[in-house]
DNA sequence: ACATCGAGTAAACAACCGTTCTCCGAAGAA
DNA sequence: TTCTTCGGAGAACGGTTGTTTACTCGATGT
């Protein structure tokens, strides 16, 4: 048994890819549930029955953009949470946000579109990403000196606000254009500074 | 010339609001750029054709929805705004929120769904509205003694996250259905009073 | 070398779509 | 009353949709 992929496999994964490449830019101007099967084989190039070999319809397509679009960002967020709470932290996730929706503006508006879309295996599929995402901020503020004596409900709440916080803002670099980036950019800087007063603030005596 | 509406005209906005009525009910499961003509007359129990008596195609009919939802609104909000700054502003300020959600679900759920859509006239329509609202909420906030010293910058980028968590709030609600309403509200304040914890100490010395 | 597997093709299906054109009949104006 | 206006009905159009069935043909495993 070799563990080489194998001509087969390789080529299906390739139709694959081109499939959901195909969507995504379909999906930047209409919603998913709207996006038609035949629709994307024509873009491909693909006979449409071929669609059936990689998804069942077009929402099973849609969870595996999801799936794409967010489970690779785990880790990224993983090292961006790691770096140490100085000054220009603030700055710096902002930073990250511009850059992450500069490099790939497809995959945010699908997420920022299909969130609340028409769509319910997708809503689910990212509101389950979402809330792991909460997790894992609320585990790396679990670990920072600036939340003793904080109870792990406030901890989600404050994780939840951020991770909020940070969709909404990847929501407006997107609709801002490559224009209105710096304008957004210091409003998301001074909405976190906000915040993060809030925080600071947060067990201070009644 | 008489003043009244004659029966012509009622008539016609009966079956005007009968469409938007139907059209609501059927963006519960999809998304506005995959609602069709027919689909919204079929509901009604009128002919195709007839739509074009009222709207031009979806899209219109989309941006008419927003003005209904979001258009009555800014009275209530104005109202909501001119009670006084005490202890338990934030909470009936979500129970408000809660209310609204309870009373209309469907039109709260076509403008979180829409808001970021894959119609951009109805985007634009949306965002238009909730811009009138974060210019409402920051005039209201300019006239308490809690803004002393505030730049109109800031005041607006303070009401812009209100606004901003209103909606999502909203969302929540709508998420969570009648069962967690508790959950999310409690939530929903204890964001809302590390928002209010930033305000507080926004002005405090470097 | 040979039988099997499976990604992709081709054609056909009924159902549905948005849009146009023509007409009807009641409301409104004279 | 007579004439006009206009919301709605009806039929038909070309085009697209999702899905099924039968097929090809190269990669795969023995």
């Amino acid at each position: 048994m070799s563990h080489t992929v194998g001509i087969r496999q390789a080529q299906k994964q390739k139709t694959r890819q081109a499939l959901l490449d195909a969507a995504l830019r379909l999906l930047e101007e209409q919603s998913l549930s709207s996006l038609g099967l035949r629709e994307v084989t024509r873009a491909v190039g693909v006979a449409p029955t071929a669609f059936y070999r990689h998804f069942r319809d077009t929402a099973d397509l849609g969870v595996a953009l999801v799936e794409e679009t967010l489970g690779s960002l785990h880790l990224t967020i993983g090292q961006a949470l790691r770096e140490p709470y100085d000054e220009a932290r603030i700055e710096r996730s902002v930073a990250l946000v511009a850059e992450l929706v500069r490099a790939s503006p497809a995959h945010v508006r699908f997420i920022a579109r299909e969130r609340h879309g028409g769509v319910a295996a997708v809503r689910a599929a990212i509101g389950e990403q979402l809330d792991r995402f909460s997790e894992e901020v609320a585990a790396a503020f679990a670990g920072e000196p600036e939340s003793a004596g904080w109870s792990g409900e406030d901890l989600r709440m404050l994780a939840g606000v951020y991770v909020d916080h940070m969709v909404m803002t990847a929501s407006s670099f997107l609709e801002a254009g490559s224009g209105g980036e710096d304008k957004v950019r210091a409003l998301a800087v001074r909405q976190l500074r906000l915040i993060s007063l809030g925080r600071r603030h947060w067990l201070d005596g009644p």
